[in-house]
DNA sequence: GTGACGATAATCT
DNA sequence: GATTATCGTCACA
C-alpha cells in the first residue's frame, strides 16, 4: 500500500512564541519527497529553541545574510551548514520581524528506513549490515542527511510538497515531555530550551537517569 | 560503556 | 584568522 502525506500543520501553528512551537513540535510527523518521488517521513522527538538578538547562542543574535530567514515568517526551513560537512534543519517561528527558529535533533525514523540508511551510508549499519533504526535521526546532521535536506531547502515551505509537517500524535500532553538545558554550544548553554519526548529511544543522547 | 580527537569549509570579525 | 546549534572512529575500561 503507498503512504500519502496527511494535511500540512496550519499556518497559525508556526506564528506563535519560538518556545512554545519547540515543544508543540514534539509529536508531529516531518514528511520529505525526494526528487525521485520516494517518501520518507520520521516522527519529532526532541527539539532545541533557538531566539533572536536576546540570545547569544542563535544564529539570529546579529541580524547577516546567513540568518535572515529567521527574521522572516513562520513555517518556512533554515537549513545551515557547519563544522565543514553537515547540515542542519529548522523550523522558522514566530511573525515577520520576529526571528526565532526550532532546531529538530532527532526523529523516530518511520517511513522508508531502507532509503535512509542508504542516505547515511555504512554508519547507519549494524555490524550485519541490517538497518539501526537508532543511528538514521538521532542527531541534528544526521536526520538532515537521512532525509537528504541541504541548502537548496534554505526558505522551503514546511507546509508543501518537498517538506512538510502534520499533526502525528502531537500535542503531547506535559508528562511526556521534558525540558533540558540546549547541548552542543558553548554560550547561554543555561537556557533551558531542549525539548524531548521523555521515553523515546531515538533520542541525541539519551536523558540522565534519575 | 566512556572520552578524546580530527575532519573540513562557510560564515563572521 | 577564529569559530562552529556535529559526527564517526579509535583507544581504553
Amino acid at each position: 500500500m503507498t503512504v500519502r502525506m496527511p494535511p500540512p500543520l496550519p499556518a497559525a501553528f508556526f506564528c506563535r512564541p519560538t518556545a512554545e512551537v519547540a515543544r508543540d513540535l514534539l509529536g508531529t510527523d516531518l514528511w520529505r519527497r525526494l526528487p525521485d518521488g520516494a517518501l520518507l517521513s520520521g516522527r519529532i522527538v526532541e527539539t532545541e529553541a533557538y531566539f533572536g538578538p536576546d540570545d547569544e547562542a542563535s544564529h539570529a543574535f546579529r541580524r547577516t545574510p546567513r540568518s535572515e530567514v529567521m527574521y522572516g515568517p513562520g513555517g518556512r526551513a533554515y537549513v545551515y551548514f557547519t563544522y565543514g560537512m553537515h547540515f542542519c534543519l529548522n523550523v522558522v517561528c514566530g511573525r515577520q520581524g520576529k526571528p526565532g527558529a526550532v532546531l529538530l535533533r532527532a526523529l523516530e525514523p518511520r517511513v522508508d528506513l531502507e532509503r535512509m540508511a542508504a542516505l547515511r551510508g555504512p554508519a547507519a549499519r549494524d555490524g550485519r549490515g541490517g538497518v539501526d533504526s537508532r543511528k538514521l535521526c538521532s542527531g541534528p546532521a544526521r536526520l538532515a542527511q537521512a532525509l537528504a535536506v541541504d541548502r537548496t531547502l534554505n526558505g522551503a515551505d514546511l507546509r508543501g510538497e518537498i517538506l512538510r509537517l502534520t499533526r502525528g500524535t502531537s500535542p503531547l500532553p506535559d508528562p511526556a515531555v521534558v525540558v533540558t538545558p540546549r547541548i552542543g554550544i558553548r554560550r547561554a548553554t543555561e537556557r533551558y530550551a531542549r525539548y524531548v519526548v521523555a521515553d523515546s529511544p531515538f533520542l541525541s543522547r539519551p536523558l540522565p537517569r534519575h
